[in-house]
DNA sequence: TTCCGTTGAATTGTAGACAATCGTACGCCT
DNA sequence: AGGCGTACGATTGTCTACAATTCAACGGAA
């Protein structure tokens, strides 16, 4: 009774977190533009279930910082200003960082474990690239980088991380000009995992910061602080 | 009507937000010993108020990472190993790190101007350690450390941060030997303080480290990886 | 004696109804 | 005409009751 791939426990999650992926997901799918109101009781019968749940989600969203809850009025997708992108991904290198000192401090046979796991994250890139679909590869792109922080075998810095990875995507659905042109996309990935495999801090510092630094990227936008429009202005 | 204090928000927080904070404060005073479930009933009727806040409180919690939930069973205390210890300090230096490296890189007046803000906080040190109420020498203590990531001005960050100083004080109140002898904490924070103000990252780091590594203290506590059973075992 | 099935209590999960709160728009007074 | 007060609509916040689920204890059969 081991060995089977563990079954999978039935009827798996309860239901507020099954909202909560669903209304994160439309959030990051852009199914909700920043700033707009969501409403608790329309949520509700739109998904046959009463409040209580949606209310629960909803909350889970707020403290995830993807909404916004002002008091006795309702919760609003939050709106990302070019000094949120910035912070989330000044945060994101921060964390990325230090997970790769981590790693790096290992057994090389345990770096090896760990980056061959990567490797096929890497591979499953080539075909949302090849078909220009921008959101899986964002998916499998965080996914990769949620794996790195992941194998340093920090709970809490995980953690903190996979509200960044979300952060990200919503960044990526408002600035597409953020993503890196694409033929990078697998080198730059590539790289860092061969310098994780390899162990020089150094070099991955300079990789990472490379790979998560905005300065390359048109951010300036319009305004200096404006709320993104994302898109249909209203 | 400008220039007046603000007023500061009457009515200030939503009710699940003061049940959330006292039930956090109960548990950093070890009103709750690690393990024990919390009823979310038994709970209501003690404040007066229903399950639903209860519980949005309690959920609140379990995604800080203080209390753990067992789905249709309860919440429970979170029992802290001494790998969560080692995780929390690990990640507090990672992120505390980031931040002073940060805010070496400002503006000498911006450097001062936080530094400054800080000598207050180290002064309010002396009156709980003379007591030796290591209780509210803890809160004084992260109150530093959460400034000192609050100042380098990114918002990720600091929610990062905010969680791990609540685990750090029911670290503090589990392992009472993870704090250093008392005349090494005033000097330990105004090193810090005087390095930021220097601007040298180099020594900065070796503070940090020294100032929050576990390597000195006794925390190989008797099993490998057991609970803490924290005082009164049952 | 050991194992399995059933029953039971306790607690969470969900639903629906009611109350409190906020913003808006209208009307009145100055 | 401008500003103030008041009533209304909408939405969240809170409460009570009910349903679903879990685990543990009990009892019977192999």
């Amino acid at each position: 009774m081991q060995g089977v791939q563990a079954l999978s426990a039935i009827n798996s999650r309860p239901t507020a977190v099954v909202i909560a992926d669903q209304l994160r997901e439309s959030i990051i799918i852009g199914a909700f533009g920043p700033g707009d109101q969501i409403n608790e009781a329309q949520v509700a019968n739109q998904l046959n279930v009463s409040r209580g749940p949606v209310r629960e989600a909803l909350h889970r969203l707020v403290q995830e910082g993807l909404l916004l809850s002002r008091p006795n009025r309702g919760v609003f997708v939050q709106e990302l200003t070019v000094r949120d992108v910035a912070e989330v991904y000044e945060a994101r290198e921060v964390i990325e960082c230090a997970a790769a000192e981590i790693i790096t401090k290992m057994l090389p046979e345990d770096r090896a474990r760990i980056v061959d796991g990567m490797r096929p994250i890497i591979d499953r890139m080539h075909a949302p690239l090849a078909r220009d679909d921008w959101a899986q590869l964002g998916r499998i792109d965080l996914e990769f980088h949620t794996a790195l922080v992941s194998s340093a075998g920090n709970t809490r810095l995980a953690r903190a991380y996979s509200t960044l990875a979300t952060e990200s995507l919503i960044c990526l659905s408002s600035f597409p000009s953020a993503y890196p042109e694409p033929d990078r996309v697998i080198v730059g990935h590539t790289e860092i995992a061969e310098l994780l495999l390899e162990g020089s801090m150094q070099q991955l510092h300079l990789a990472l910061h490379r790979h998560l630094s905005l300065d390359d990227y048109e951010l300036r936008s319009s305004g200096e602080d404006d709320a993104l429009r994302h898109g249909r202005n209203e």
